[in-house]
DNA sequence: GCATTAACACGTA
DNA sequence: TACGTGTTAATGC
């Protein structure tokens, strides 16, 4: 709904930042251990990471698009802008997730904005090398499949999520949805997210946030921590579908 | 009534 | 010191 900071730098600054991956990097990549060793290598050769500052996008809408995106570390956030400037975030991406494949695929422009939220690690496959592996790895293809379609359950249930007013509602599916172990295998149990992040991310104020994560922690859902969140019963989050009985 | 913004104190990295 | 959190007061729909 609302911006945070301003962007510092531009994706093609964040090009020239970019480098080869150390070995611990490479590890919180999901997708690269499922690959025959002669693709692993090709994927692993055209791999490179780059550093973003918090504000700083990754894409843009109407882009081209040149790699296909992995959050390492860090937190970002896709969202939209509207006709009236108006900005429209539609998910966080936490570590381990992997996004653009749509875009890639196509070899369109980007339809939506990326932007990180605080400082995040993010690699990025060539979309060439993308292709390359679609044409050659049943084991990539199936991942991509596998994420597309998950993804596609996350968006039914953002849809849902807006549709309803309970703040209380919005930041447990919210959660719910950053904890999705199939889209983001590098989030554990604990999340870093600040309350301000979450705030962007759900469309909601921080202190409206603050009393929905209290909420939840008082039911055991959660347990809240400095800068960031334990889940103590996912189950619990996913299905929230009333709230404030408490109180 | 309920959420938002603004402002402040306090604790942590 | 800079940042994140918890809380209160004023304001708006």
């Amino acid at each position: 709904m609302s911006t945070p900071r301003t962007a510092s730098a531009t994706d093609a600054t964040l090009h020239q930042r970019r480098r080869p991956l150390t070995p611990a990097e490479l590890d919180a990549i999901p997708w690269l251990n499922l690959l025959a060793p002669a693709d692993r290598e090709r994927a692993v050769d055209d791999l490179r990471i780059a550093e973003a500052e918090p504000g700083e996008y990754m894409c843009r809408m109407g882009r081209p698009v040149t790699y296909w995106f992995g959050v390492i570390d860090g937190l970002l956030k896709m969202s939209s802008d509207n006709a009236e400037g108006q900005t429209m975030t539609f998910t966080g991406v936490p570590p381990g997730g992997w996004f653009g494949e749509g875009t890639a695929l196509k070899r369109e422009t980007y339809r939506y904005n990326i932007q990180a939220l605080r400082k995040s690690l993010v690699a990025g496959l060539h979309v060439d090398t993308f292709h390359w592996l679609l044409d050659h790895s049943i084991a990539f293809n199936r991942f991509v499949m596998n994420q597309l379609n998950e993804r596609l359950g996350q968006f039914i249930a953002a849809r849902e999520i807006d549709r309803m007013t309970n703040p209380d509602i919005r930041v447990a599916r919210s959660l719910a949805s950053l904890f999705n172990p199939v889209l983001y295998p590098g989030v554990g149990e604990v999340l870093r997210i600040t309350q301000q992040e979450l705030a962007y991310l759900a469309g909601l104020s921080r202190q409206r946030v603050n009393e929905a994560l209290n909420a939840l922690e008082a039911q055991a859902v959660i347990r809240v921590e400095y800068g960031g969140l334990r889940v103590l019963d996912l189950q619990a989050l996913r299905s929230k579908v009333f709230t404030r009985p408490l109180t």
